[in-house]
DNA sequence: AGAAAATAGTGCGCTTTCGTACAGAATCAT
DNA sequence: ATGATTCTGTACGAAAGCGCACTATTTTCT
């Protein structure tokens, strides 16, 4: 709990990152969306909490695990839909958005391999009140809902776990809602951009600037603009369809102080009690 | 839970409401703020989830409440204030608050009778992350934080009654994120007149325009404007202090969208299944 | 009673952002 | 290969809201 406000992550700094060449082509996923063959490996999880559970814990939902995998822009939960399956990201990154009566869906909050989507099942809400996407490709470990709520009632360290990463959850969206109301377009979009940063692992961003400005509630003009200062100050290159980080120092500079609050300590990975 | 997104309250009506007189002097609380000398009884309580209680858990927890009363501007919880207590408003109005880097402490959301504060304590959070404040007068039944965790987490129905709440609350916040880059200021002064009318069980709240301008992170000329529009509109009355509603359904109507989402039912109150 | 403080009303120029539109470039589909 | 589609860059007027300043009125303090 007390790592919900932490600090920037050690790799901030101000040197330029390596940056990988961007793929013109952008390869399509060849990987099934789902796999029944099996549940995952330990060193096929690379989710926060997962990777904090308990011994027992996890080799009690080990065998309920699957790996899936989603790609962007597809929608995980739609308003109204049941709560089957609870996903921790792997490597991808979702956005929860509020649909606006014109249609508009303003992004509320990033959740990646730091957090779940649906813990809202575990606490006794049976379909979502809003809509969950996949901002990148990637991968989650999905378990059915209803299995992992039946443990979770008895599991007090595993309450505590879940119930913590809600707690933060709401810190960032609390944060999020004042952002909002004082802060440029241009500073928003540097802390997004970091934040969605944090959670994909990896410095290409595929994400289009229609996108970006729909999670942000602006207009994809004010998001060229301010995108091409960034690009001018060489803190990010930008192509179509994809936005490369390569300065993250630089950026952090430019975001508002939200984002010292809304970024995630993405330090514990490797102390999963599990792992010891 | 099913209740979080609730429909607008059965009092909602275009009719104008019997205004009572503004008390020119306020009186000043004579109560005491605190009161040690008994717990309440059932008849003393106002707030909806302790009337939801079990008659078990009421009756367990009934010996650990107290009646404290807040004024207004009243901190409830600082920016790392120990959770020592919780409280569940009985017909006070609280807010939860950001602060930010220039020292404005901007809204996130509004706790009334239909809700507690502090619910992170009972998620294992140690200390506050945002401030609360009293936003009116008024009186709440106090917890010790730590008995009432304890009976938390063997009480499943507790649980699901404490938690379903928090639900509805981020729910509140995930609105306001969206709602705050994309409607006026005079939509959503309306939408906060109405959340903080719900709440405060008269149509006189003693809040004066620079309180609302920041809560809504807006200047206060602007809010001075967009009330005397409202007022212009015969929907409130305006008094140095004070803003009086008069008519309801008209404010609804100049509200955006997310006071419809973010009204909370309060048609429950009376089918406690203590009560009954 | 008189001074001080708090609250509310108003105005003006400025900045940010919006709404809209159009054109060029990159990518996709066939 | 070529036409269709998607994505990005740019422009211009309009609107919302800001920052600031000043005044008037009400309330509080002594």
């Amino acid at each position: 709990m007390t790592t919900s406000i932490a600090l920037k992550r050690e790799s901030s700094n101000n040197y330029n990152w390596q940056v990988p060449p961007i793929p013109l082509n952008r390869t399509p996923l060849a990987k099934p969306s789902f796999n029944p063959t099996g549940f995952p490996q330990l060193n096929q999880i690379n989710n926060e909490l997962l990777l904090s559970l308990s011994k027992e814990t996890f080799l009690q939902l080990q065998p309920e695990m699957r790996t899936v995998y989603f790609e962007r822009g597809q929608t995980i939960y739609g308003i109204g839909d049941p709560f089957d399956f609870i996903y921790f990201p792997n490597n991808m990154v979702a956005s929860r958005l509020a649909l606006m009566e014109d249609g508009a869906m303003i992004e509320v909050g990033v959740v990646g391999r730091e957090g779940l989507l649906g813990v809202a099942a575990l606490i006794g809400a049976s379909s979502a009140n809003n809509m969950t996407v996949a901002e990148t490709d990637g991968s989650a470990i999905r378990i059915r809902a209803k299995v992992l709520r039946d443990i979770f009632r008895h599991d007090f360290k595993l309450q505590s776990l879940l119930l913590g990463y809600y707690h933060d959850f709401l810190t960032q969206i609390s944060q999020r809602a004042a952002c909002r109301c004082r802060h440029s377009v241009a500073q928003q979009l540097c802390t997004w951009l970091l934040q969605v940063h944090d959670r994909a692992g990896t410095n290409d961003l595929a994400l289009t600037q229609e996108t970006i400005a729909n999670r942000l509630g602006a207009r994809r003009a004010s998001i060229t603009v301010a995108i091409n200062e960034l690009e001018k100050a060489a803190l990010l290159r930008c192509k179509r369809g994809h936005i490369v980080i390569c300065n993250r120092g630089g950026l952090e500079n430019q975001a508002c102080e939200c984002y010292g609050l809304l970024s995630y300590s993405f330090e514990n990975s490797l102390q999963s009690s599990f792992i010891q």
